[in-house]
DNA sequence: GGCTATACTGACATTCCTGTCAATATAACT
DNA sequence: AGTTATATTGACAGGAATGTCAGTATAGCC
């Protein structure tokens, strides 16, 4: 005796239940809302936000609409680690290739930093590592390639503008360590940085002092370890 | 792995059901084991691993029991969060208190970033920020005091150091961006190093060879500005 | 030894979340 | 128009996790 058509049968018109139109959208763009809304709830939230009917309301759908589009919860994570690792990727790549012209090692630090200290991404790539997820993307793991390449960028660079003034050649050892304290900090600094800095009653702007300071402080060390 | 102690019963091998003897412990004893195992598993499996069951399985009880020691989950979890606020705070301010005979203002740097850069703690105190569950302390909120403390200390040897040497009297807003950064990197360090050295090429003596310059580096700064 | 306080347990209730399925509606195409 | 492919939905199944409770056993004390 279950079916019984409760009240979805022929249009009557009750006010409780009006059927709500549809939205049938491409699967294209549908993926990409709800990529966006689960990426907003794990920058918001923290991995504990990450269900499945959150993510559905946020978009303005029902959780099974999910189900569809990415097999399984575990399927949403996967696409969600591969999107940012590419957006991660891109970004960098397109801030190391972006000032071209410049010929100051230093801005390209201050893009990776600019980029990395992104509280979104951090935060979501952060949530990856300590879950132990991390390097999951299909197409590559691309943690090895960007690190090499930004090296790679930076210590050509350094080396270019070492030989046009006739410095000694710059350490690699060294720009690596740049590099890699760069991103500690940027990291860091996406995850306790709004806390530390309240903490120190520190506001937006000291924040901004702090970046310019931080830079400051890495170009004297390029400079001098160059000369 | 997958050894985990499961095995409890007691040495008799009832077929039946032996009644598996109670271990009866102090209040204090239990919440501690507790405590530890549950900060193990966040450490090892990040936050969706903290399972009352898990934990419990942990120690050896069973689940009601930690519901006897802290009253729910969440009582657990604030728990854990107090301890680890006060366990990194007496850490710090040991740290600082330590090397009083010391004149060099770096040690103390050193020594923050020994302890922040401490991986359990760093991830567990991750973890709550990225939940948004920072400063629930019930007894103080020890991050404002923390910080507060450490740059005052810092600033206080800076300022006997350039007294006694006859420099000029340092910024104090150098000292607290050098006590951000050092705290931005460590934190930084316990979350993306592991991966960001793998992804690098660097051994564990690289990551050593990375502390060291990066003192050395905060060290020459700080002997510039002072000057 | 007996008594008491309470740390501890097994079984059950409840809530929440993921995943399945049959049915429906809508965009695209002929 | 009709037809088709599939995005979408409501309802339900199954499982897992937290929380409740009445009862049990053990350490400390007389």
């Amino acid at each position: 005796m279950s079916s019984v058509d409760k009240d979805r049968a022929t249009t009557d018109e009750k006010p409780g239940k009006p059927p709500a139109k549809r939205i049938r959208r491409t699967a294209e763009e549908a993926r990409r809302l709800i990529l966006d809304a689960a990426e907003a709830r794990l920058a918001r939230q923290g991995p504990e936000g990450l269900r499945l009917q959150d993510i559905a309301r946020d978009v303005g759908i029902s959780h099974p609409a999910i189900l569809h589009h990415f097999e399984s919860r575990d399927g949403l994570v996967r696409a969600l680690i591969n999107r940012a690792n590419n957006q991660l990727r891109d970004k960098l790549l397109a801030a190391l290739a972006g000032d071209e012209k410049s010929d100051d090692a230093m801005d390209h630090i201050g893009h990776v930093f600019e980029v990395l200290s992104d509280r979104g991404t951090a935060r979501l790539l952060s949530w990856l590592l300590l879950t132990g997820r991390a390097a999951e993307g299909t197409s590559e793991q691309s943690g090895h390639n960007v690190m090499g390449e930004i090296v790679e960028a930076m210590q050509q660079r350094r080396e270019a503008y070492a030989k046009e003034h006739g410095l000694r050649k710059p350490d690699r050892e060294d720009t690596l360590f740049t590099a890699m304290l760069a991103a500690n900090a940027a990291f860091g600094e996406a995850i306790v940085g709004r806390q530390l800095a309240e903490a120190a009653g520190l506001n937006q702007d000291g924040l901004k002092r702090f970046r310019v300071w931080f830079a400051k402080m890495l170009n004297d060390h390029l400079d001098d370890t160059a000369e």
